[in-house]
DNA sequence: AGGATAAAAGCAACGCTGTTGCAAAAAATA
DNA sequence: TATTTTTTGCAACAGCGTTGCTTTTATCCT
């Protein structure tokens, strides 16, 4: 398994550190998403605040991990899927967002839906976040 | 003009002061959406920051103005429609930011769709945000 | 209109988040 | 293993948003 690790890392063109190893073992342990504290958390103050920050932003842009929109400016980070290369993302999918346990998922199988917009405006990408109560606090 | 602005805030139980009314009047005469920072500039440097926020969390809370989400950790303001009411807001509408002048605005007509989520989820709130090229910069 | 009371503004200070430059350490390459 | 390249950790900094407290301003009442 920590293999693997070690593979999207290659994959990736990312030199395999501790920092990096470990964080991306986070998201594969977790299954919603996280914002930069809980990793700061989850890491057990083993690494720099600083290298957690440049690895959150080099998973971004290798297409590793993808950020989620919120409302009170804490920006959270989940897992992208294969189809996910380098500086493009797609991931057209709904995040979830419970208001009971503060959790945010990535439900993969529910498509972004189409919109009409009214006319002179164009359409390029579309996020859409769902508030509720998730599965497992119903 | 200035008497809207003055029943509008006694019309939400506040009282009315210079930096409120200074402070709405930038939310009247702009289209978009503004972020602290904006107000800040505008309003010419004669508030202190702490009044700003302050005013800003009163009128979210009197559901005089609304939140946008955004992914760049950045909370943007709109005014909201008269049928927001205090603490229940009903701004069931998309907002869309252009990639050219990264604006952002409130497309009043457009409903959010509805999302078909998987079972055991429980929908309450939702939030669409599109990005592209907005009319004024097409 | 003027004085009492309640509310808001301004000020200082603080904590948190995210960034940058640089030196030390670790990983890749050969 | 030695060399080069990348990454880490440290220190410092800027900006955002908050809190406590005092002063000022608005509202209310007679």
């Amino acid at each position: 398994m920590n293999s693997d690790i070690k593979e999207l890392l290659k994959k990736s063109q990312l030199s395999v550190t501790a920092s990096r190893e470990k964080i991306l073992q986070l998201f594969l342990e977790q299954e919603g998403a996280l914002a930069h504290g809980d990793i700061e958390k989850k890491a057990g103050e083993k690494f720099d605040r600083v290298t957690v920050y440049r690895t959150l932003q080099t998973f971004v842009e290798k297409g590793i991990i993808h950020t989620i929109p919120t409302s009170d400016n804490s920006i959270r980070y989940a897992l992208c899927k294969d189809d996910c290369a380098s500086g493009h993302h797609h991931d057209h999918h709904v995040h979830f967002v419970c208001n009971e346990c503060n959790n945010t998922f990535c439900l993969d199988d529910v498509v972004t839906p189409t919109i009409k917009l009214p006319s002179g405006y164009s359409q390029e990408h579309i996020e859409v976040v769902v508030k509720g109560v998730c599965k497992h606090c119903s």
